[in-house]
DNA sequence: TTCTGAGGTAGACGTTTGTCTACCCCAATT
DNA sequence: AATTGGGGTAGACAAACGTCTACCTCAGAA
C-alpha cells in the first residue's frame, strides 16, 4: 500500500500516495483532477508542478517505484521454492532419467509463487489496481511503460525456469510465448483477488491449474509428451 | 464501428458512437466531460439527459448493443468451421476411436474462430478498447457489466465445445474455467492486435498455440493424455 | 556569512464544467 | 382540431478547474 521510505521529497511521496488511493477508490489516473489530488494529498495544488510536469510523469514515477519492489522478491521466491523440494547442492537429475521428481519440483514451485505473487497483491492491491487499470487506461505512455514491466517479468519468469529446470527444454521463443501469457493472466485474475476476497482460495487453485495445463499442453506440443506421460501414470 | 442503425432516437445514436470514438481516442469514459461529448456529437450538452442519467448509463447502452451483435456470430462460426471439418450429416467418430480426425477438427474449429474473433475486433476496434478498458475502469457497475459479458461468452464457448465434441470428455467445471481463460486472453490480446497491426499475423499465431496449449494441457491433466499422445504420434 | 535553489504556499485569472429552468418543434393520440 | 409528450435547444448560474506570478522558508554550498 505506502511507497517505500527512499529519499524522494514528503509532498511527491504524498502526491504519489493520493494518486494511488484515488485511483483505486473513485476514478482513473486521466480522470483526476489536480486539485482533487492536491487536496486528498493535504498539498497545495500548486505543489504537483514542482515535482511533475503532468500525470504521466506521476504515472511512470508510481509504476517504477512498485516494479523495483517486487521484480526480484518474486525471482528470489521461485529459487527458493526450488530448492525447498530439491537442495541446490544435491546432484542435478534431468527429467529424462526422473521426471517424475521433476514435475513435482516444477509444480511445488508453481504453488508457491503463485500463492505469494497474490499474497503481494493482497498487500499492495492499489498498485495493481493503478497497473492493471492503466494498463488499458487511455494515456499511451503509461500503458508502454506497463507493458514494458509485463514484457520485464516475463523474460524472469523465462529465465528463471530456464535456469531452474522447471521444464522439458522448449526453445526460447516458445518459453517465453508461456511466460507471456501466465504474466498477463496472473495480473488479470489478481484484479479479481482483490476484488472478490471470499473467492481467493478458488482463484489461487484456478491459477495454479491454469499454468499447469499451459505449461504441461506446450511440453506435449513440443514433443515432451512422453516424458510427462511417464510422470503422470506412475501417480 | 458504427452502431446498429436501430430504433435508437438519432441523439441518443450520436452520444454513443462519440462516446466510443472519444474513449478510444482520447479520455476513458469517467474521464469525459458531458460538454466534450455533446460537442463531439454536434448536439447540446442538456440532450445528454433525456437518454441518460449518467456515463455509466451511456455505458451499459453501449455494452448491450456490442454484445448483442457479435455473441451469436460467434457461435455459428464455431458451427461453421466444425461442418468444414466433419460434415454435420456423417456419422459420429468418437475421440477413442479416430484421435487424429478429431484433433485436426478441432484445431481447425480453433483457427478459425480465432481468425474470425480478431477480424471482428479489427472491424470494431473502438467496441474493444471501450470494453477492455471499462473491464478494469472506475466504475464498479461497467466492471460487473462486462465481467458479465465475458461470463456469458465462456459459457457460449464451453457449450460449443462440448455439443461439438471439440475435446475428450471433461468435467463440467474444468471445461468452464479452460473457456474463461481462453476468453479473458482473446480480450486481452485483442488489445494488442488493434495496437500493433504490423504483428497481427503474430498474434493469431499465438493465439492459436496459447489455446491448443492449455486445451491439451488439460485433457492430458484429466487423464486424456494416451489419446492424445496417439492422435500426435501418427502425424 | 551570504546566497541559492528546491520545496511549498497564496491569490488571482479566465475557462470549462454540471445542471437548472424555460422554451421550441412536431408526430402521434384523442 | 386540440393536446400531449418525446426529443432537442438556449441561456444562465455557481462551482471547480488548470495555470500563472509572486512570495515564503530553510538547508546546504560558496
Amino acid at each position: 500500500m505506502s511507497l517505500s521510505k527512499s529519499v524522494l521529497a514528503q509532498g511527491k511521496r504524498l502526491l504519489m500516495e493520493a494518486a494511488l488511493k484515488l485511483n483505486a477508490s473513485t476514478r482513473s489516473l486521466n480522470a483526476l483532477s489536480l486539485r482533487e489530488l492536491a487536496r486528498e494529498a493535504g498539498l497545495n495544488p500548486n505543489t504537483f508542478y514542482r515535482h511533475f510536469k503532468d500525470f504521466d510523469e506521476l504515472g511512470l514515477a508510481i509504476i517504477e517505484e512498485m516494479t523495483q519492489q517486487i521484480r526480484s522478491p518474486l525471482r528470489e521466491l521461485r529459487r527458493k521454492a526450488a530448492e525447498s523440494v530439491v537442495p541446490a547442492d544435491s546432484p542435478v537429475v534431468t527429467w529424462q532419467e526422473n521426471p517424475r521428481l521433476n514435475l513435482a519440483r516444477a509444480m511445488q514451485v508453481n504453488r508457491e509463487t503463485v500463492k505469494l505473487f497474490f499474497d503481494y497483491v493482497a498487500e499492495n492491491p492499489n498498485a495493481f489496481i493503478l497497473g492493471i487499470r492503466e494498463l488499458h487506461g487511455a494515456s499511451p505512455i503509461l500503458r508502454r511503460a506497463l507493458r514494458q514491466v509485463m514484457d520485464d517479468f516475463s523474460q524472469d519468469m523465462a529465465d528463471d525456469v530456464r535456469e531452474l529446470k522447471l521444464m522439458p527444454e522448449l526453445t526460447q521463443d516458445s518459453l517465453y510465448d508461456i511466460a507471456e501469457t501466465i504474466t498477463r493472466e496472473m495480473f488479470q485474475l489478481s484484479m479479481e483477488y482483490i476484488e472478490q476476497p471470499e473467492r481467493r482460495e478458488q482463484i489461487c487453485i484456478k491459477a495454479e491449474k491454469m499454468i499447469t495445463s499451459l505449461t504441461m499442453g506446450s511440453a506435449v506440443l513440443h514433443g515432451h509428451g512422453a516424458i510427462l506421460m511417464g510422470a503422470l501414470q506412475t501417480e
